[in-house]
DNA sequence: TAGATTGTTAATCGATTAACAATC
DNA sequence: TAGATTGTTAATCGATTAACAATC
């Protein structure tokens, strides 16, 4: 019944690089499809852990709690990845959108700020599962510095500079405090760091890294608005 | 020149609690809009620390860059909180804000999961800027039960329906590995919790009370995708 | 009063959904 | 071939911006 074999290559209309990378066109993509990009990634991998090989919008729109319409014209943005009358192949679907997000490229990152935040972020596999190698951990505090956590280097500010020349190192994830990230921001730039994923709360202005800040306490917010008001099982307002 | 008496009561239109909190109008407030709360907290209160008395949606629009028109159609969706000619108060506006909010209205909660990342959360100060008290933390782990992180006890998770039952919770804030992210929603909801921050990246389907997501990987590969793109400073790919 | 700036309506823009022809 | 499902265009919806009258 499933004779229809799907071709891997099939759709490489895109011209490709030495590394095997492909080439995106991104620049006409809009903010709200690049914003659900990550999504899509987490459920193919979920669809890939559950051993499933393909999936239809119709079927991934349920999964999701999104329109079938708006998975196709989302995915139709990089070209076409399915199939008509067959739908998309879960594992060739999920190969586009990791080169789409850059997880198949790699990236080498270090973790600015070795305190609570940036020590779970480094225990996490949230990095490894993206592409992404945490290569070192820098702070300022003596008591961090040398040691290892969750097998990741902490050394001295000071050495930053030097380490960074060394090293190819694509971005920095910036977890001081408030009020050393101006400063800690400048000797990223300095340092020729292409990109900052940003968690002091401070507004980084005037960089010209890339810069991608988190507001985790918008998100509790988010919660306690809800809590306040109408969203109560059945009551309204 | 700034004898312009702004009055604190002036649009007491909304009927008041007994316990100082306005109703506020919540069902006709746009998702757009209601993400866009938090940040105008932010703003506001660093309007505060700077000592900033009065601001007009002009000024505002350019600190936050977004842009007058939609500063002052967001701000109306809760009441005229604005003085024509005059602009905002800024800390009756914070105030209100913190009212629409609930950061002045209070919530307590708890952390289940006294791993690095529950740990971390409970170590920084953006619970009690938003009104938020963690009362307690649970975890299943013998090797934290009992011990004192940041200042909140950890207990096990089997004292957790009667701590429940003794202690009114608003939410919990979910930090167990996604394994047993099902099994703990469950005691949550039996509990009687009405709201629970999810960071298991479980998709917690089942639960009736109010669920906040928080994918921090989501916003790690927004960062990824722009590192690989067009984003790079005068290149158009 | 004159100047400033809001609150609010109308116009524009972008994003989502529906529909269907193309095609596997 | 018939059935299924994509890719894509057109229609709808919602959100943003512009404009201006109201008013402090």
């Amino acid at each position: 019944m499933e004779n229809n074999q799907f071709e891997l290559d099939k759709t490489v209309a895109e011209a490709e690089n030495a590394d095997g990378t492909a080439n995106i066109d991104r620049s006409h993509v809009s903010p709200a499809v690049i914003k659900r990009l990550p999504r899509y990634f987490r459920y193919l991998r979920e669809l890939i852990r559950r051993g499933k090989t393909r999936v239809s919008s119709g079927e991934l729109s349920e999964i999701m709690n999104v329109t079938a319409s708006q998975i196709r014209q989302d995915l139709n943005c990089f070209g076409g990845f399915g199939q008509q009358g067959y739908g998309y192949n879960v594992s060739y679907l999920y190969a586009r959108i990791c080169e789409i997000l850059g997880v198949s490229r790699g990236f080498t990152a270090v973790i600015i700020g070795a305190g609570s935040l940036g020590s779970a972020l480094v225990r996490s596999p949230m990095f490894e599962k993206r592409g992404v190698e945490i290569v070192a951990m820098f702070d300022v505090s003596p008591r961090l510095i040398g040691s290892n956590i969750g097998g990741t280097m902490v050394y001295s500010m000071e050495s930053f500079p030097e380490y960074c020349a060394a090293h190819r190192i694509d971005f920095a994830v910036l977890t001081v405090n408030k009020e050393a990230a101006a400063d800690v921001a400048g000797q990223i730039s300095e340092a020729g760091i292409r990109g900052i994923w940003n968690f002091t709360g401070y507004e980084l202005g005037e960089t010209d890294a890339v810069v991608e800040n988190v507001h985790i306490g918008d998100s509790l917010m988010t919660l306690t608005y809800r809590l306040c008001g109408g969203e109560r099982s059945g009551n309204g307002n």
